[in-house]
DNA sequence: TTTCATTATATGGTATGCCAGAAACCACCG
DNA sequence: CGGTGGTTTCTGGCATACCATATAATGAAA
């Protein structure tokens, strides 16, 4: 950056044109690996993969050209999406979309429910009461009856409780897989799975959660969180039809 | 299979035929970049990439000539390690095998002990009897003084005890997070972490362990597994150095 | 002698071309 | 008419060449 201005430059000068443009943070253009990677991830993930007669099979070639990139690039972030699991490389074969199975499913389910449960308890020792309180706006909204018609809303509310519970316990490990699971349940997210009466329930289960958080009862937070959590995994099981 | 043997076939071909050439499996010949994925993270894991003045960095040509690959099938296995965090990819800078810092490992234990726990919750609720008292052959092998002199043994025989509950909980993917933290952590096993008092204690909670496992007290287990491991946590937390 | 600018080089990023294997297609034969 | 064997094509695997940038080396000026 100095030396675009030149040796003439003074502090004086520095300081006004830092004044002017600001912003340094520089704009960091990735890699068309990794942007291609976000692409493909975003891609599958707004692809109703689980309807019948999904197209689940992508084509190197077509993909490149599609997103202007050679076939080098879109390997590598194909390659990553592999290890993650979004993908299946078969050799020579094809690449194709994960279509999870639903024992799958409820085993991200159950691993989400050790790890959210686990989080709780990090809540209790480690949040502070402000952190804590700030939970209230995340399940208050839902007072009203207004959860009637407003469904949509309140699955992003819920997951946005969820992941804020996550976050609170300043644990970056357990926020970094539980993000990993739900972009593989993003799919799956069918609306179907947030009907009302469990939203109903489900409120309740948050008050409650809240409030054990607040009393920095771990034990108890721990409890309800799975609970909460594996409710949703026996709902999962008695009522999503998949495979 | 039926199709393949027209319709004249017999009960008594296919008898015959199956006797006569037998063996099917084939032999997979994997591609080059899973191939080099493993080896590569083999080495890795190898590696004491903890002792001050470790080479970190990796070199893309060298290791392309090394596994007698090109760089293709090298960078690919390299972003899927990338993916997997064993190894950082900054771009035009290098390559670089990533060091956990203390604290990450501490969340790796801290996960581990959410996973594990409820694995063991989930022992007590499909594993058969008889496989939950073959984890005695675990434990009771420890009973003789030899703990003393076999400190190494010990150090595997407890992983293995750790991973046989993982395993009969029949969850796949709690047993793939909990195989990729190791892989993270095996580095830093240092045999120190397993001195001679940590082991007699860690014999007595997995005989406690192994009971509630057995009596199918879930609730039990499951807060046995977690305080066990959050023992080893505070431990590592207190007497292991790293950064 | 030190410092800064310029140039050289090394290393990762990307594009492209060729190769091998799998699947689809087709023709020939029973 | 069906099935089998061969041929073509399609698609992914791999190697290589080139490009861009970061860093090291070098030299000139203060």
């Amino acid at each position: 950056m100095p030396a675009a201005f030149g040796q003439g430059s003074t502090e004086a000068d520095f300081a006004m044109i830092k004044a002017q443009l600001e912003i340094q943070p520089i704009e960091e253009v990735q890699s068309l690996k990794s942007r291609t990677y976000e692409a493909l991830k975003a891609a599958i993930g707004t692809m109703k993969i689980y309807d019948a007669g999904a197209e689940l099979r992508l084509d190197e070639r077509a993909l490149s050209l599609q997103f202007g990139v050679s076939r080098t690039p879109l390997r590598e972030a194909l390659a990553q999406l592999e290890q993650e699991g979004l993908v299946r490389i078969a050799p020579r074969r094809g690449i194709f979309i994960v279509r999870k199975t639903k024992a799958e499913i409820l085993e991200m389910i159950t691993v989400w429910a050790a790890l959210e449960s686990m989080a709780a308890r990090l809540v209790t020792e480690v949040a502070s009461d402000a952190e804590i309180a700030g939970l209230h706006s995340l399940v208050d909204i839902f007072d009203s009856a207004a959860i009637e018609n407003h469904m949509s809303g309140y699955s992003d509310a819920n997951i946005r409780f969820h992941a804020a519970i996550v976050a609170l316990s300043g644990c970056k490990l357990i926020a970094e897989i539980t993000n990993g699971l739900f972009t593989h349940v993003r799919a799956i997210r069918q609306r179907t799975i947030f009907e009302k009466d469990r939203a109903r329930r489900s409120i309740v289960d948050h008050k409650e959660i809240v409030e054990a958080l607040e009393t920095r009862n771990g034990e108890r937070a721990e409890r309800l969180v799975r609970e909460h959590t594996l409710k949703l995994r026996q709902h999962v099981e008695q009522f999503v039809q998949l495979d």
